[in-house]
DNA sequence: CGCGGAATCACCCGAACGGGTGACGCGCTC
DNA sequence: GAGCGCGTCACCCGTTCGGGTGATTCCGCG
């Protein structure tokens, strides 16, 4: 809400210097229009990406999670998403019940780290709270 | 969101408006600068897009292991630990991801009482986090 | 060389969680 | 009737989580 209301603002101001171009007559407007264009692309990008992201489905073949014990974390899956490796262990650690600070002494990283990985991982799993981190990584085969 | 966006399109519409009746017609150069704004904001939003569509795009559909046979919760577990039905549910919503509110609202309890529930459950359970009571639980067979 | 991704860390803020206490009603049992 | 287990709810307090921003370092790739 905060955000839309920025762009909002955003919006707002880039239309007064629009309307200012008017008054300050002495320069071409192409140096304006080009402001403006450049603006507005860099808003698209960023917003393209961002709209994009998480946006990811996936064609799940039969992907039988094995009982045995070697466990394997399916790949594909771990790289569809761009799940890292660092997020995969605190994916992992998050599994066994630990706090984020424990986790941040388990993988020698500060607890601000073990945030900022978890907090990526659960965008990229579609999830909000650790539980159901765990649920989802379940059944995408991510850990056992 | 829909909400602000709404807003900062309304206010962008009146400032369009007026702007219009004031000064587009003296200075139509502010509709070249809308346009190639419109523009270029598009061609971001396009490339935006287009920038990560090279990864694989798709959706995850949980690979659902076969459950045969309806799952029963191991009862002598249950008894033994003085787990009562209630706590029992209160597990299983917790084991699904979701917050003591919500949890609250689906057994049609306050998020009080939920937190009483939960607390005596992971106190039975010799648990501290919730996390660490689905794991256990599924351990003790008291969850799916 | 520059650029992007990964990893690291800090800070802030609000929401969620966990722990403790106290309380009330209901049904069962001694 | 007193005691007990269960379920319900409230309040307080401190911790943990989740989300957002911003910054730095390192490495690989073109």
């Amino acid at each position: 809400m905060l955000f839309w209301g920025l762009v909002g603002g955003v919006l707002l101001a880039l239309l007064k210097v629009v309307e200012y171009q008017h008054f300050v007559r002495a320069y071409p407007s192409a140096v304006y229009g080009g402001l403006v264009a450049a603006l507005f692309a860099a808003l698209g990008l960023y917003l393209g990406r961002r709209w994009n992201r998480g946006r990811k489905v996936l064609v799940v073949e039969p992907v039988r999670a094995p009982r045995q014990e070697p466990f394997v974390a399916n790949a594909e899956v771990l790289e569809a998403l761009g799940i890292t490796p660092r997020e995969h262990q605190v994916l992992e650690l998050i599994a066994e019940g630990l706090s984020n600070r424990e986790i941040g002494e388990r993988a020698f990283i500060s607890e601000n780290t073990v945030k900022t990985h978890s907090s990526r991982l659960f965008d990229k799993l579609g999830v909000r709270r650790r539980v159901q981190a765990v649920r989802r990584g379940r059944e995408l085969g991510l850990i056992p």
